[in-house]
DNA sequence: TTTTATTTTCAAAATATATTGAAAATTCAA
DNA sequence: TTGAATTTTCAATATATTTTGAAAATAAAA
């Protein structure tokens, strides 16, 4: 295969594959070029290569700054803006895994504690059913949470070598 | 908290909760409804539960059988249909970590395969850069891969007993 | 300054996704 | 069988999301 055409198909379905994780395709795919430039890009050269306008490229880009994936870099002598991302791909998931933790579970967890205390009495089999999955999440979610956390701090090298084994 | 006001807001989160996931909103409410419901449902109650469409309620059933997240069950002497859900959280985590990875992670490591074997001198910075970063991905997520199966199979005794040890 | 290059904004248009509801298909009981 | 109850389908509609592009704002050079 040569290299435009998987280039082409990359950028193609690392967009599709954003799109089910709630993260919109172009992003993806502005995120997949930039990965794949050995050299930072203008949003000229991004709206040239993915064939959207202006406005979108630069929506896009801002979106990706928020999540941290990619960083503005300013080269000497030039006026324009250029863009690049972040090579090391457990960077870049421990990064989203970070802003997702705060964006989705902890706003989660903190709405479970408040319905936890659902008044009512234990013994009518709607109330117990209800505590009962809530509480249930919510020791998972905590669960998660935590070891998330540590995710986070940890190296990559420590991942792909021990994670395996502890769970043999 | 009421419980009626609780059920309500649980519904309504955990169907925002879903649209991060791509997973659509209603299907996510019927979920939570079948979650937090003593008994197993049918589709006149949810539909009256939600106040959604018979045929809305219809497709995104069938969704979630497809998912494995609920089950179709017939009561004696009962001519309709009824509908419950796993309640067993973990269970629930492990069966959406398996048909993720067999629908978006699976197919994803098959393309990146056939992406590293891009042809081109790897002394281009261009097909070096590509390549690098195809890789990269593949490694992790091979490793991914593997950890989730192991996941998978575990219990939830095991993971929230352990897991977080194994991280310190 | 003023001019020019570049970035940002955002209302309108385009596209994609979800929902409805009524007709068709199916299932079960009589 | 026939007929009523129930489920399924899917074209039409409604809603939500994304994209455009031109105007406004900003930043740098002349």
């Amino acid at each position: 295969m040569k290299l435009s055409e998987a280039r082409q198909q990359f950028i193609s379905s690392w967009g599709a594959f954003g799109t089910h994780w709630g993260i919109n395709r172009t992003m993806a795919q502005i995120h997949a070029l930039l990965l794949i430039s050995p050299d930072p890009l203008t949003q000229d050269d991004i709206m040239e290569d993915l064939n959207i306008s202006r406005g979108n490229v630069n929506m896009n880009i801002r979106e990706l700054i928020n999540w941290g994936l990619i960083e503005r870099v300013l080269l000497p002598g030039e006026r324009k803006e250029y863009f690049t991302a972040e090579k090391d791909i457990w960077k870049v998931v421990k990064q989203i895994v970070k802003e997702r933790k705060k964006r989705e579970l902890e706003p989660m967890l903190k709405l479970l504690d408040q319905l936890e205390n659902v008044e009512g009495d234990k013994r009518d089999k709607n109330v117990k059913s209800f505590v009962d999955v809530i509480s249930g999440i919510k020791k998972l979610g905590n669960q998660a949470d935590k070891t998330l956390d540590t995710m986070i701090k940890a190296e990559e090298t420590w991942f792909v070598g021990n994670l395996l084994k502890m769970f043999k």
